[in-house]
DNA sequence: TAAAAAAAGGGTGATTATACCCTTGTACAG
DNA sequence: CTGTACAAGGGTATAATCACCCTTTTTTTA
């Protein structure tokens, strides 16, 4: 019987019933086995701080989570620890989150609907090749690639008015919570309408939701 | 070696990665085996209508598929098969969707993040005393019932009207869109103004999304 | 450092949104 | 058959929103 140096994975999902039951889905594979589990990004990251030399191949990040979120968790990886192999896991497909785990250097991006052959597929090509995208994926990529010339840039003024305007709240009152004359909250209103393309107060509303500006 | 029958376990989920990791980890308790699995609710629902004597113990019903959601897989069940012993997994604690599973039968809901151990005990709960409820949902339970004295009922006109609310349409449109006079428009207004406890129609938009009565 | 751009503010008028009070017809229960 | 409830619609008035064109001051940047 040979022996073959598996390599090691890392889980973080703050889903144990996940994390727990693909850890077996996984160590049923020959090349590869669980050798950490973390439930949120900070408890991750402390391990490695207190385990700088620890060898690990690939990590397996769930992009929704409490605590510190895959997109945070990415971002120190980038700084810090720039040589690691990252898959983001998730279960939506927000263009936007996506983006931003790839920007932050994530070498693939999984769907946790994608059947363990893929997923198995995915492992080893970030491993030998570094990098596994699917079609949905690149073709973000793309798209992205399109927008950013057209991209519209809020500041930070506008998007405070932006949410006192997802209120009942008076364009006159949103002026005295913001210390501004109601003239100039008219001005923030018309400049805003121009560059989103949006002719009522509705119409901002509806677009700080869909940009997640504000929550509801 | 005792021969102990083991609880059949069906999972429904389209997570793939998610629905055969955890039958790893079902099949390795002895109380239970996995013996189906299906990725939304309409394969499900097949399944059953195909093999009505199928014998079955325990359900494991994901809220949040495609096709066929966990909502209305478990209206069919109700009044289809109302004996079957449902457990609703989900990733999310959204109130009305947790009320919506459980009035339509669900023995116990579960959210993603719960531990294997406690996963067992819910299991073991709800085919030996019938149910399994966290105190989270039984929290939820107790308020729908002080909810449901307040009620507010929106009639489908009130419901069409706000649909073209959440637009930058002018009310004298919306009045044309739906074939009335403005005037009437003007009364659905007020009347859902005062029912909702809002002021303008900001307030209303902002009611709309947050009840789903539009997505965004 | 001069020119350009941006931020803050103002005036006026038109259009929308909101409040309050009213009539008419119709359906339905007592 | 009468009263109640309700949907549809009307009149009028006020407040909020939106458009367009303007000045002054500060910040950027070429």
């Amino acid at each position: 019987m040979k022996t073959i140096a598996k390599n090691k994975i890392i889980i973080v999902d703050d889903h144990l019933l996940f994390s727990q039951s693909l850890q077996l889905l996984i160590n049923n594979f020959k090349e590869f086995e669980v050798v950490n589990r973390f439930e949120n990004g900070k408890v991750f990251i402390n391990y490695l701080q207190e385990n700088a030399d620890s060898e690990v191949d690939l990590i397996l990040l769930d992009v929704n989570m409490p605590v510190l979120d895959g997109v945070e968790t990415m971002k120190w990886i980038k700084e810090n620890r720039p040589s690691l192999k990252v898959i983001a896991l998730s279960v939506n497909d927000d263009e936007e989150i996506i983006i931003r785990m790839i920007t932050n250097g994530a070498k693939g991006y999984l769907l946790k609907d994608t059947s363990p052959e893929i997923f198995k597929e995915a492992m080893c090509c970030v491993i030998e090749k570094g990098f596994y995208f699917t079609e949905l994926v690149s073709g973000m990529l793309v798209k992205k690639a399109n927008d950013d010339s057209k991209k519209i840039s809020l500041k930070e003024k506008e998007i405070v008015f932006i949410r006192h305007a997802c209120s009942e709240k008076t364009y006159k009152e949103i002026a005295s919570e913001m210390c501004l004359s109601p003239k100039t909250i008219d001005g923030y209103r018309e400049c805003l309408f121009d560059k989103l393309e949006i002719k009522t107060r509705i119409g901002l509303v509806l677009y700080a939701i869909k940009h997640k500006i504000v929550l509801v």
